[in-house]
Order: C-alpha cells, then sequence, then structure tokens
DNA sequence: GTGGTCTAGACCACC
DNA sequence: GTGGTCTAGACCACT
C-alpha cells in the first residue's frame, strides 16, 4: 500500500532528504493543498514507500511541527494543524519566485523570452 | 585585491562549497566566458576573498582537473585547458535543465503550463 | 460531571500521563488526604475529565493497585486500601526532595544560599 | 579528559536527554555564564563524557542553533552566538520561578515558611 | 578533529 | 497502529 501524497526525495540532491521532505509538505500545507485536520503518512508507512530510515522522515515531521504546521499527538497520527494562510497569495508568491529564478537563469545563459517559452512548453510533457 | 571573476557561494545551500565552485567554473569554460589559457584567480586569494579554507577550494580545482577542464602547473598557477567543448549544446542542455525544474515547481503548485507561461512572461520584465 | 478531586495532567510535561496520575493519588494517600475507603473517581469519568484514553487512566489504577495502595473490584470501584502510612515520614521525605530540587536550580544560576532564601521568602507571600 | 563544564543528564527524569542538555546550555548562555564567542563542549567528547550517543548531544547542538543562541560552522566548533540578553534580569526571573515552585509544593504539603528555610538550609549542604 | 546526515533496530507512551 | 527517543556506527564536508 503506498501514501497517496505525492512526495518524493531525490538522494542526488545535495540537499538532506528530511529538508526535501519538511518543503514539499510546507508548500502543500501553505498552498492549501492540505488543509487542516488533514493528516500526513504514517511516518512508517511514509519511510518504507521512500526507502527512508523511520528517523529521517520523523526529523521531517518534527520540524514540520515546530513550525506549527502540524499537529502531531502519540497515537493519533500527525495532522495539519496551520491557523489561516492566504493560501491563494503564497502559491502566487510562489510562483513568481519560481518564474523569476528561471528568466534570470536563462537570461545568464544569453537567451530570449522566446528561448525560455519554447523550452518551457517542451519540458512540460 | 579581489578576483575579477564573478563567482560566490552561498553558505546557507547545502550543496557543498567546493562543489559550488566546480560547478560555476565548469559553466564559465563550458559557455567560452573563460578560454584556453586563461588563468583562474590563485588559490589562496580566491579562498580568502570567498572565505574558505584553502583546501575547499582546492578540492574544487583538483576535480576540474581531474575533469581535463583545468591544469595546473607547479608554481604556474591553474590555466584553462579544454577548448572543445560545444557551447551551443551546452546552452541548450543548461536550458533544458532550467526549464524542467520551473516546470516541475509550478505542477507542485497544482497550477497549469499557461499559468506557467504567464507568469514567466511577467517576470521576463 | 467532573471528579470531585484535584488531579490534573500536563501534556507539556514529559512525564507519562499515567505515571503523572499514579504520583498524584499516591501522594494524596500518603498525606491522609485520602483514606481506607476512599473512593476513586470512576475510571471512564475521570478519563473524560482529563481528555486522555481510558487505557491510559486504566493504567495509572493498575500501577496504584500493584503498589497495594488501592484496591479494584469489579463493578466495585476503586478504592483506597493502604492505612498503614507513616503521613510525617512521607511528608519529610517530600519536602527534602523539593529542597534539594531548589538547591540545585539556585546554584545553578551561579547563586548563593543567600539569594536562595531571600527569593524563598519574596515568593512565600 | 572531560568536559569542563558543569552538564549533566539523569536518565531516571523523563525529560529527554536532548532536552536536558538544551535546557542546562540555554540557562548557562542566558545567565552570562558562558557568553559570546565561548565554544561548547566538542560533540563527541561531550558524548563520550556522559554516556550518550552522538546523535543524542548532537541534537542538542541543533536546537541550541535553531533557537539562535550558537552557531556552529562545520569543522569549527560550536561557539555561543548569543545576541544582546539582559543576563541579571533573566538570573533573577529563573530565581523567583524557581522560589515559587519550591514554596508552592511546600504549602501543598502544609508546611510553614520556616520549615521551607530549614529544609533549604540542609539541603544546601 | 569538528559537525551533519543517515541507517537499522530497539524500546516506550499512547489511541 | 501511531510517534518519540536512543543507540551504534558509517560516511561526508570542512578547518
Amino acid at each position: 500500500m503506498s501514501s497517496q501524497l505525492s512526495v518524493a526525495v531525490d538522494l542526488t540532491d545535495p540537499t538532506p532528504a528530511y529538508e526535501q521532505l519538511r518543503r514539499q509538505f510546507a508548500l502543500l500545507i501553505e498552498t492549501g493543498q492540505l488543509i487542516r485536520g488533514d493528516r500526513l503518512p504514517p511516518l512508517r508507512q511514509l519511510a518504507r514507500d521512500l526507502g527512508l530510515a523511520v528517523g529521517t522522515v520523523g526529523r521531517a515531521y518534527q520540524e514540520l511541527e515546530a513550525a506549527g504546521l502540524v499537529l502531531t499527538r502519540r497515537g493519533g497520527g500527525t495532522t495539519v494543524q496551520v491557523p489561516a494562510v492566504d493560501a491563494v497569495a503564497t502559491t502566487r508568491a510562489h510562483l513568481r519566485a519560481a518564474a523569476t529564478a528561471y528568466a534570470k537563469q536563462v537570461a545568464a545563459l544569453g537567451l530570449s523570452q522566446d528561448d525560455a517559452v519554447n523550452a518551457l512548453e517542451k519540458a512540460w510533457r
């Protein structure tokens, strides 16, 4: 049985696995894709699905809790806590940041906006 | 005295410092901004400028040499070795990687290709 | 309907909930505030009042019974069993423990016995 | 060779070991007993001295860093960071809290201020 | 030699 | 079944 959430870790990425997880869940919560009361996958199930040690996933969950995004109760699983966040605004901010970063990279290669759009359309598939 | 090249390391980035350096020099060389015979900054000067230990910069230079991009001679500094790179192909590869990364980020936000293109066009200005 | 006894659990305290309960009842019994024949609150009522699972309160009661402080009879509730405790000695032991803990805390602050006494006198009011 | 600092963990205390360590260092820093630039004992040395696993001490150090009390540089040890804190006020606050807690405990035992002071004087030795 | 990350597995508290 | 803590040891990045 696999977890239903689209989280993944890239072991070739130098970013620590627990940090990759933390970010992805934080993003899902901040953008409203996970809302108050939703449950995160059980620690051990997610660890098994991703091929990680339990403690590694555990650290991600701990940090989410420390950030107040999640509430964890012994024996009761981990549920989204999140107070009132403006999901739309947050999503827009993330989108803008990503677009800007991409634009800068393309410009640094000496290419045009058209090149950027074309490459994006090819990459989308 | 500072090095003339625009290289920098971000210590908050989990990517190892030597790897950040290696990548930047490799990109400069592959895109023809550094050509055969050009000298890399002296190890110790660059280390001082960036606030790194000499060994850290040394490791970046070593790996560049191992990759054949650079040649280090005792007392002679480190000079760019490789002339034969297909700058166009390299640029295209970088473009593709950046586009793919951007597409993934937008998809993770639950947004569409149109959103991605629109944001890109706004970011371009 | 609430239990009449002033017992409480602090979930932010790392001490297990069942252990917090056990201690409080043990203290009430040892200091004579609960005497032979007195009834402890019904398990389920106390669990409800404190927001705990029934099993958690059950474990506290079990340990009290194992210690011989209490007797549980099916359908008959849980009643205080033990009469023969030296209340004075128990009280003295608790006092000693509290004083030692306080002395250690003050010493860890790098302060003197005089500081400890002064603060205590102010706190007493 | 043992660490010079008076930190200790009580394994009978239900408080997690890493949390006991975190608190003690935080107290030493907040009360000015460790000041900016002072070094914490090396992770592995402290772990050995206390009979703990390296990761356990590591977690305490991590949390101190997350709280901004300490700065840790790979290969460079862990040093006190602490911005401007009013050490005297902090110490006084801790003292007041400890004294109040002690006073409450003694009062709950039905004893007098004199009893509290006497016990304190005996405990101090 | 200094921290940081990860693993594999054990035991505990709680629902 | 759910998380939380701890161990023992490995490998990596950096000074």
